[in-house]
RNA sequence: GGGCCCGUGGCUUAGCCAGGAUAUAGCACCGGGCUUCUAACCCGGGGGUCGCGGGUUCGAAUCCCGCCGGGCCCGCCA
């Protein structure tokens, strides 16, 4: 939709400026193209040139305009303001958004890549806690914008099986046991006080090594064990995630690489670069002369490996299955994840797209599973449910209990999601109960409520049949200013899609359902519907209907449900 | 000490990478709108030296340099 129109502006502005017999210079947007209040999209390359041609930016302006090809699909009427060149759509561009909205048809991009996306990829040590969810609903958010996009992706969690922290849940279990809460949270106790107890027992400690050590080694009963605790915990996680309408694809335990002797292999490989050395008997690759100040370990003094080794073996194993992979990592991996993308480097493998978001923290610091101090997803999807069970009741008293909780389920979910992907990820945030519970129109429940009202007017009107492709709309009907708004908005889907699926930052998105929402409230407060004479009404409920589909589906791409009611 | 990120009205925030026309929204505050398609909504108002200082440019919230403030990291943890 508006990357047609894009690319016949980018089209006319080409031949325009050829027949000027001005060159382009090179760069990104080297015509200067932007979405503007003044014109459907601006360009402002006239200032560009004018260095170039010795001339008045307005004056070049308007020599562009005159050479403008006359032959247009899109492009309505061109204006020259000063040295801004305005573009504007024409009625056949709104028509046809208008069609394949109504159609479904116009919501999937072009790009075909097959892409791998890690996230949360927590600890199977304890419960997901609201820093952990950032990771989540971004990663979850990217991999449905990639799909709408058109991409392949397979969405995994790395399991962290081999580490330390395993080790000491193991050792948890030995001298604890697991309490009948919900298993993320039972294994978190035990761990939390396995922990405590090496405050006073130095010899936990000991007992950890030797877990991770037995581990590596294959030892059948470590291997049980810790099979068992990882995905005692991890059914708990998925059982959170789930909540928040997230799953994964599938899931690889970094145990895998080191069993099938891929992680040996890396070393080995290493090695050859010339740039490994043993230091006191641990195995080290010096990455100094690439701007590390620290050697990166390999490989332990008693022979074990180490997170960041397997962690190189997974990398090559994603690199060598597709065609992207994409990391999303908290910011206190910058430093490993540079340090493993250099490495890559140096092996010749295709390097991950990294996505890092900054820390959530809580009013009183930062949070720690293993010192217990978190707000846990679980608690807070519990007291967001709450409080939106209390305003769909307050709202919608008549109906059933099982729709309240599902509606209040929904809603909890959504909001969850957008209060958390509706920042940028490279903003640090303090987590804030106040913000989370606000269901005004900064969040979820205000686009869940658009799309319950365009639900609501398509419901009452059910009596006109609507051809699927709208061709029995009288388009032309839909000229007033809120109307075309609301059909310029719902064009710019797939340039939101296409901007956001290759730079990796889902929060445009949340801008854009946002603006989506307002748009079609502004329609629904200014342009009845139902009331409206029958043409008029034909066309508005085919309006309706496409803003609804475009809702729907920018609901769906960031994981929170399109609810008929609410 | 070094590296990376952030600093936009009282609070939260978009825009910054690809410099352009009155700087985006929300919360809070003030005022208005439900016999009318769901008021989780809509309209109007006040409130901003875009951290500070230099520079580049016809033009800087956006690019460069310096400083200040905050976050994260600098483990044979992950």
């Amino acid at each position: 939709m508006f990357l047609d129109f894009m690319s016949e502006v980018e089209a006319l502005l080409k031949v325009a400026l050829e027949r000027c017999g001005c060159n382009l210079e090179d760069g990104a947007n080297p015509l200067g193209l932007d979405i503007s209040p003044h014109a459907d999209l601006a360009s402002s390359v006239a200032f560009r040139l004018a260095p170039v041609l010795k001339k008045s930016p307005a004056a070049i302006a308007a020599e562009i305009h005159k050479a403008l090809p006359e032959e247009r699909r899109y492009v309505d009427r061109v204006e020259v303001l000063g040295p801004y060149l305005n573009f504007f759509m024409n009625d056949r561009f709104l028509d046809k958004v208008l069609q394949e909205a109504l159609a479904d048809n116009a919501w999937t991009g072009r790009m075909s890549e097959k892409v791998i996306v890690e996230h949360t990829s927590a600890n199977p040590d304890g419960p997901l806690h609201v820093g952990h969810i950032r990771n989540s609903v971004i990663g979850d958010t990217l991999v449905r914008i990639l799909r709408r996009a058109g991409c392949t992706v397979d969405a995994q969690y790395y399991i962290n099986d081999m580490g330390r922290q395993e080790a000491m849940v193991v050792v948890g279990c030995d001298h604890f046991q697991l309490d009948g809460s919900k298993a993320d949270h039972a294994v978190a106790k035990v761990y939390i006080a396995a922990n405590k107890l090496m405050e006073s027992q130095p010899g936990i400690r000991d007992e950890a090594d030797s877990v991770i050590a037995r581990y590596e080694a294959g030892d059948p009963e470590i291997i049980a064990k810790i099979q068992s605790a990882v995905k005692y915990a991890i059914g708990g996680i998925e059982q959170t995630l789930q909540r928040m309408n997230i799953s994964h694809d599938s899931y690889h335990w970094e145990s895998e690489f080191v069993r099938r002797g891929d992680v040996e292999e890396i070393v080995g490989l290493l090695e050859k670069t010339g740039l490994t050395e043993w230091e006191n008997g641990a195995f080290q690759l010096d990455l100094t002369s690439y701007g590390f100040e620290k050697k990166m370990v390999l490989k332990r003094a008693n022979g074990t490996s180490l997170y960041i080794t397997r962690d190189l073996a997974y990398h090559r194993w994603k690199a060598e299955n597709s065609d992207r992979s994409v990391d999303i990592l908290g910011a206190d991996h910058k430093l490993v994840s540079g340090q493993l993308r250099t490495a890559l480097r140096l092996l010749g493998v295709r390097e991950p797209e990294v996505v890092i978001f900054e820390f959530v923290s809580l009013p009183t610091g930062s949070m720690s599973t293993r010192k217990g101090k978190f707000i846990s997803a679980d608690e807070l999807l519990d007291e967001v449910e709450k409080q939106a069970y209390e305003e769909v009741k307050l709202r919608r008293p008549e109906e059933s209990e099982a729709f309240l909780r599902e509606t209040a389920a929904q809603v909890a979910a959504g909001a969850v999601r957008y209060d958390v992907v509706k920042v940028s990820a490279d903003k640090a945030t303090t987590f804030d109960w106040k913000q989370a519970l606000d269901f005004e129109k900064l969040s979820a429940p205000f686009i869940q409520y658009s799309h319950a009202r365009a639900a609501s007017i398509l419901r009452r009107g059910e009596g006109e049949a609507l051809a699927a492709d709208g061709s029995d709309i009288a388009c032309h009907l839909l000229k007033g200013d809120y109307e075309i708004a609301l059909l310029k908005k719902i064009a710019q889907f797939d340039l939101v899609i296409d901007r956001a699926a290759r730079e990796l930052k889902p929060h445009q998105l949340a801008t854009y359902a946002r603006e989506l929402a307002e748009s079609f409230n502004l329609f629904y407060r200014f342009s009845p519907v139902l009331d409206a004479e029958p043409d008029l009404r034909q066309a508005r409920m085919g309006l309706a209907r496409a803003a609804k589909n475009a809702l729907r589906v920018t609901l769906d791409t960031l994981g929170i449900a399109a609810l008929e009611t609410m």
